[in-house]
DNA sequence: AGGATTAAGGTCAGTATTAGTCAAAGAAAG
DNA sequence: CTTTCTTTGACTAATACTGACCTTAATCCT
């Protein structure tokens, strides 16, 4: 964690940790200044990291009392849903699919960072050593290894 | 006798050692830069001595802030030898072949009954969903599930 | 009421900063 | 002498950050 937008990040997270309603609203240009950069680097943030597919809802108004409210989405049960994530995974996943996928299991405490480390550690390695076909053998590996975890854990 | 990637190899290990959390980060760039050598060989070094099979994750992110992190998983020695038999899995694998090594993990209590239930049922089905290179897929899926069981159980 | 002003946030393209890939050249080993 | 391992560098790809310009909403002022 080290550049400016990871800063921003870990601390939309750290608000969003501390609010009970799974919510926060910020004003983007005081963010901006608190971090002293520009304004559409919340943006960019917002955008890189705070995506739907990770889990995020982001809602924001311009004009006078303008806001950016960022969502967390919390599901009933979060290991169906991961199932059914898992499931609606095609024949083919490319890289930053996987990414994401596995960025929305760790911020919903389904995976842990190892976890994912070792993951991405093996798909890379094993879709390294194929040369067409890889990103099939990425979906075919991620369903799988999500599933075996899910099911062993749950 | 020893190569500038051996004494690269050697530098990063000796990085880990003095790690409490048995893993490093590092910059490319820098690296290189203190071998005085082009940043490509930090990637032959990490390709060829830090590999899933002697036990390291290597993960990177490229553009500003970029970084290149090393962990180390130790196992000990009675998952060591199931390792082993992971790492004779050549491109292909027969049916025959995944329940052998099924058989003699879950005899060695490497892997339970359920385990071995679960592996094979999500085998069956995600080389069943495929009409061509069945026995690569097998390999691959054996491999990776088994790698992180041993791993994440050691 | 309605235009002018003010106060937000959005977009996008350009620049900077890393790391990855690949093939060819060179060195070492068998 | 052949094969395998190492080293290099030109090209590619990904990520971060900035600033100029655009859009939308609230409020003020006649």
């Amino acid at each position: 964690m080290s550049t400016l937008a990871d800063h921003i990040e870990a601390y939309i997270k750290k608000m969003l940790r501390g609010s009970q309603t799974n919510s926060v609203e910020l004003s983007r240009a005081q963010l901006a200044d608190d971090f002293a950069c520009v304004p559409s680097q919340i943006n960019y943030v917002l955008s890189t990291r705070f995506t739907l597919e990770r889990g995020y809802v982001v809602e924001s108004r311009r004009g006078g009392g303008g806001y950016i409210r960022i969502g967390h989405v919390q599901v009933d049960d979060g290991y169906a849903h991961a199932i059914k994530i898992l499931k609606s995974i095609g024949s083919e996943l490319d890289e930053k699919q996987m990414d994401n996928i596995l960025a929305y299991l760790k911020d919903h405490h389904l995976l842990t960072a190892r976890d994912c480390q070792l993951i991405r550690g093996i798909v890379q390695q094993e879709v390294g050593s194929v040369t067409q076909g890889k990103a099939i053998l990425r979906a075919s590996l991620i369903r799988s290894l999500l599933f075996f975890i899910l099911k062993t854990r749950s």
